[in-house]
Order: structure tokens, then C-alpha cells, then sequence
DNA sequence: CTGTTAGCGCCTTCAT
DNA sequence: ATGAAGGCGCTAACAG
């Protein structure tokens, strides 16, 4: 059993209101109480009993993530600057993951609602009518990557179709007519706005994609065996735009295996900005997502709504940053971290 | 506000208890009854407060996750893991971090405590001492990678010393004489041990780690720059064991940008068997830690300490892998993934 | 079987 | 300025 505020209080000698108010500062007690209790306190180590508070309250202190899973360098990045938010406001996070599922989606919300005061939701392959829903409850939700615009809720959603857009554009100006596109899966949201930003480059160039749009996914396995299949293509292409920095990594490991040239003879570029995207062999063209300052920013507007002090919905796409490196430039000079 | 156990009760037309008996089949209740009840809390959409149990019950339903940091394929895998035991057993994650800041790991224990029923923590630049002090609260804890041997509680270290020792082995065994160390934070115990296998494992052959012991760290970063600093000296190393698999990456990609081929001219291993490993130019021989199975593991012993199922404390030493790829074998054929 | 009651730990009136 | 009492939502005795 731990220490409560009526052991304090009949250590100091005084009744439960008098540490009570004491200890928030409610009202005014005499000094010489205070320091009787604040005394009694501090030998006990008392602290307050979160659940109780909370049942008064209906706060919980607490946030809710709830991401599609939880794995690589993307949602490291995006806890990272979550974590840093949340610690600066003093409350913690409730970490979940729907693996994509919807059954798993709804359950975990269940879950997690009742125990914390909000929600990012971070969910590309909700349908946006199942965004809509989630907003039926009263606790207050950021989505993240999700396909929410003109709901009544924040969203930060990150510039996929201008990132995909300007990366193919990048290549068609390194004279690159034939361009792969390895997608992602066309349930999500950010996957086909990807899709949609290469074919409008592709188009606007007076080009086609016939026979150039490969059906891969966000990982290296996927990349890496769309690069094999693209190896067999003829014409072979002389460009691969990944679905992201993974799937372009597998695609360079494969194109290396192989004994291929990037980018003499394939260029390669991905999408996210991933630390290991720097560091890659050769480093890796890409656009950077501000993924951990996403995090933050999300965490300190959910925070901001619990308080109500969150007026207009923010409804925001955040750009993203073309970021050349030797994976598409014909000679890499330096890594450009 | 939200809807409560009196709501069903009266909309049932049932006192309190009864609900409550119903829903948690703590007692028979008349068929006529329960369904009436059932009913009507289906209908209100009825689900328990979680502070009010909690406040009942002395158990929160959460487990605490306390990190040095978040950031990185390891710390993915392992929440990863960890998340699915959490959903298995149909608790939650309370992930939070420390910065390998004692301040703030304090602060954190603080803020997570009586919010949890458990902890899990990692802190390898803990000293075991305020491990130990760590168990003076009744909250169990189960220590990752952190100096807790010989403690009453549970522990689930990666054999560091092993895994260095192993590699460091199949160095000597390629006949490599002049094998440098990136060394990871000395302040930390898994660092310490890897650098205690290294220099056992060169002992043990009758050489020296005389100059050849680089003060790196667990990042890309300490690996690119320890990398430059190895490449200038005389007798030049022929081989690099990096303090861990991100530091490594950050080698290979110094030495390929200065035009050293690997493993050629020089060798590199790694440490901790991320997927980036498998997936790197060349492919990363390393030593393999069954990362997400050990966050999976952690949890579900956390549970069954929180219940009381778990009698003694397990304190394991957790085997790690040797996976030899191009990087440190000359003649790389296949990724292994 | 089922309704009533007493708390779990705390804050907040309401008296004093 | 301070103590007593009520109640947040719920479960577990305790009477019927």
C-alpha cells in the first residue's frame, strides 16, 4: 500500500484539506502548518495517486499514438521528437500500433481511449469516412499522414505528391527518360499521392508510364526485388524512384549485387530523408521529411486542444526538401549528411 | 461526460451491481436480466472507467517502457516487439526516455511510477548501485542491457563480450593482424563489454590493441569520422570492428568515399544485426541480437512478475549471432538477409 | 439472485 | 484558516 494524503496528513498533524490545499497551493494555510505538511510530505516521498486525480479530473496526463506499426528509422525519428514534446509538457505517452488492420485499429482506440486526454493518429490506409468517425468521440485527434482534409481535426500531413513530383523531375532534367517507379501500397494515402506526384512529372514531360510503375511497398525486401524485375525489363529503365528510402536501399543492394552501376548506369532515388539514406553506398538522393519536428509539433498541438486552447483546426502539408546526392548525380563529391 | 455504470443501470432498469456483475460475470444474474443489461450497455456504448477501476485495483493496466533514447532501427525493433506482447496481454505501453541523463531518469521513473504496474528499463550507462536503488519502490522491474547482475530482479543482457570476442575472431581467423576498435561510450556497459571481448579475443592471440582502439560511439557520425582517422594511420589497420552496426555503416561509407574497397583493403563488422546490415554495400557481417524477440520477452516476464506468476528471477545473458557477410569475407556472393 | 453500502485517494464545497 | 463531508466510477462485502 503506498503512502497517501491522509498518512501525511496525520503525520503533520492536520486534516487531509490542509495538505491538500498545501500541496496545490489552493488556498492560504499558516506557515507554520505548511511546513509541518510540506515536512510530513517529503519523509513520507508522498506523491498524489494519478488515478484518483484523474477520476476527479477526467484528465489523465496522458497521450495517445496510435501509429500503423512500429519499426525502422521513420517512426524512431517520429516517437524521438513526440517524446521530447510530451516530456516538456509533462505528459506521457501511450504508444500503440493497428499493424494496418482495421479490426486492430478500432481496438486499439478502444483501449486507449478513457486513459489519455488525446490522439495522434497516424493512419495512411484509413479510409477518410473512418477518420470522419473517429471524431465522433470527444477526445481530441491529430492525424498524421492520413486522409482527413476537411475534417473538423489537425492534420499534418507531409508534401508526398510535391516530393514525388520534384524527385522525378530531378531526373528528367538529368535526361532520364525512362524512369521506374516502385510504389508503395495503394491503400495508403501517402503511397498513392506518391504515385499520383510521379505520373503528373512524368505526363507534364510528355512521357508515358506504360509498363514503368512496379508494385512494390515501403520495404527493402519490396525494393529490393523490383530491382531485380527492373534489371529484366527491356527497355531497361535508367532511373528508379522508390516508394521510400527503404525500398530504395533495397533497390541499390540489389542493383550492387548485380554489378550494376548507380548511378551511371540506374539512378536511384528514395523518399523520407532517413538518416541511413546519408550514409548509404553511394549516399542517397531523397526528400527530407521533417519527421522528427512533425512529431513535436504534433504532440504540442494535441496538447495545445486537450486545453482547449487550440482555436481553428490546423490542416497543414508540410513541404518537403529535395535532397541531391550521389544515388542520381553522375559524380558524388562528398556525403552530404 | 461520459457514460457511466448508473446509466446502464438505470436505462436497464437494475441496480448498480447487478451491471456490474453482468459485465464481469462475478456472480449468476437471471437470464431476463442479463440481457436487459447487456443490452443497454451496448446500446450506451458502456465501457468502464479506467481510473475508477485503477483506483479499486491498484493496477493500472500499463507498463512502463523507460529508454536511454529513442532513435534508430534497435529501438523500433525492440518497442516492436514489446508492443506485441502489450497487445497479447491486452495492456499498454507507457514509453518514455532518459537521455542517458541521470536527472532525467529520475524525473521519468518519477512520472511513470503508480501510472504502471511495471517497468521496463534499459540504461546501460546506469551504475549498478542506483540499479539497485531503482528496486527500493515495490514496482517490479525487469532490467534490459543494463548492469544489474546478481540483483533481485530480472535481466536480459546480450552477450557483448561474446559477440566481440566471435568477431574479433574471425578477423584474426582471415588473417587480419592489425584490427582496429571503434569503441562505443565507456560509460556504458554493453560498450565496455564489447571493447573487453575485442581486447581479449587480440590478447588471446598474442597481439596488441596498442593504438588501435579509436574513441568512438554508437552513431553513423563516430563511425564516418573514426573511419577517416584509421585510414591516416600507420601501419594502417586491415580490419574495423565498429562499436554497433550504425557506426559501422558510418565507416563503410567513409572508406567508400575515400575509394578503399571493403573488404579488400579493409574489414568492417558491426554490431547488433539490424536490417540496415543485411541490406548495406557491401552487406555487413555482424553480430546478430535477437532484438525484437527480447522485447517480446521482457514484457511478457513483466507481466507475470506484475501477477505475481513469476517466482524466481531470470537472469539471462542473451546469446548473440556471428553473421559473416561481404563486408568482412572476401569473395560476397548473396545478401543474406 | 439482487439491491444497498462502504470505501479506493483526492479535491472541493460547506461550515466553522 | 481549517476541518468535515460529499462524490468522481466502480467493485466487493453485506443484507436481504
Amino acid at each position: 500500500m503506498s503512502v497517501t494524503i491522509r498518512d501525511v496528513a496525520s503525520r503533520a498533524g492536520v486534516s487531509i484539506s490542509t495538505v491538500s490545499r498545501v500541496l496545490n497551493g489552493t488556498s492560504p494555510v499558516r506557515e507554520e502548518k505548511r511546513q509541518l505538511v510540506l515536512e510530513a510530505a517529503d519523509a513520507l516521498g508522498y506523491s498524489p495517486n494519478p488515478a484518483a486525480l484523474s477520476l476527479l479530473s477526467k484528465k489523465t496526463g496522458g497521450l495517445g499514438v496510435l501509429l500503423p506499426f512500429v519499426g525502422g528509422e521513420f517512426f524512431s525519428e517520429l516517437l524521438n521528437g513526440m517524446d521530447e514534446a510530451a516530456q516538456e509538457l509533462g505528459m506521457f505517452l501511450l504508444v500503440s500500433t493497428s499493424h494496418r488492420q482495421p479490426g486492430e485499429f478500432r481496438k486499439a482506440i478502444a483501449a486507449l481511449d478513457k486513459r489519455v486526454d488525446g490522439l495522434v493518429v497516424m493512419a495512411p490506409e484509413l479510409a477518410r469516412e473512418e477518420a470522419a468517425s473517429l471524431l465522433r468521440t470527444k477526445t481530441p485527434v491529430v492525424f498524421l499522414n492520413t486522409d482527413a482534409r476537411g475534417l473538423e481535426a489537425d492534420v499534418f500531413n507531409f508534401d508526398n505528391h510535391a516530393g514525388a513530383h520534384a524527385l522525378t523531375e530531378h531526373l528528367l532534367r538529368a535526361g532520364h527518360e525512362r524512369i521506374a517507379l516502385i510504389a508503395g501500397p495503394q491503400d495508403a494515402h501517402d503511397a498513392r499521392e506518391r504515385l499520383r506526384g510521379y505520373t503528373d512529372a512524368i505526363t507534364a514531360a510528355g512521357l508515358s508510364t506504360d509498363g514503368l510503375v512496379y508494385s512494390g511497398g515501403f520495404t527493402r525486401e519490396a525494393g529490393f526485388s523490383c530491382a531485380m524485375e527492373i534489371l529484366e525489363a527491356t527497355p531497361r529503365p535508367s532511373a528508379i524512384l522508390a516508394a521510400n528510402d527503404y525500398c530504395a536501399l533495397g533497390a541499390i543492394s540489389a542493383l550492387h549485387q548485380a554489378g550494376v552501376e548507380i548511378p551511371d548506369e540506374i539512378a536511384v532515388c528514395g523518399f523520407d530523408g532517413l538518416a541511413s539514406a546519408a550514409y548509404s553506398v553511394p549516399p542517397l538522393t531523397t526528400a527530407r521529411v521533417p519527421v522528427q519536428e512533425i512529431g513535436y509539433r504534433a504532440i504540442r498541438r494535441l496538447a495545445a486542444r486537450v486545453d482547449g486552447n487550440a482555436s481553428d483546426h490546423e490542416q497543414q502539408v508540410v513541404p518537403v526538401d529535395l535532397v541531391i546526392r550521389g544515388s542520381s548525380a553522375p559524380a558524388p563529391e562528398a556525403v552530404e549528411a
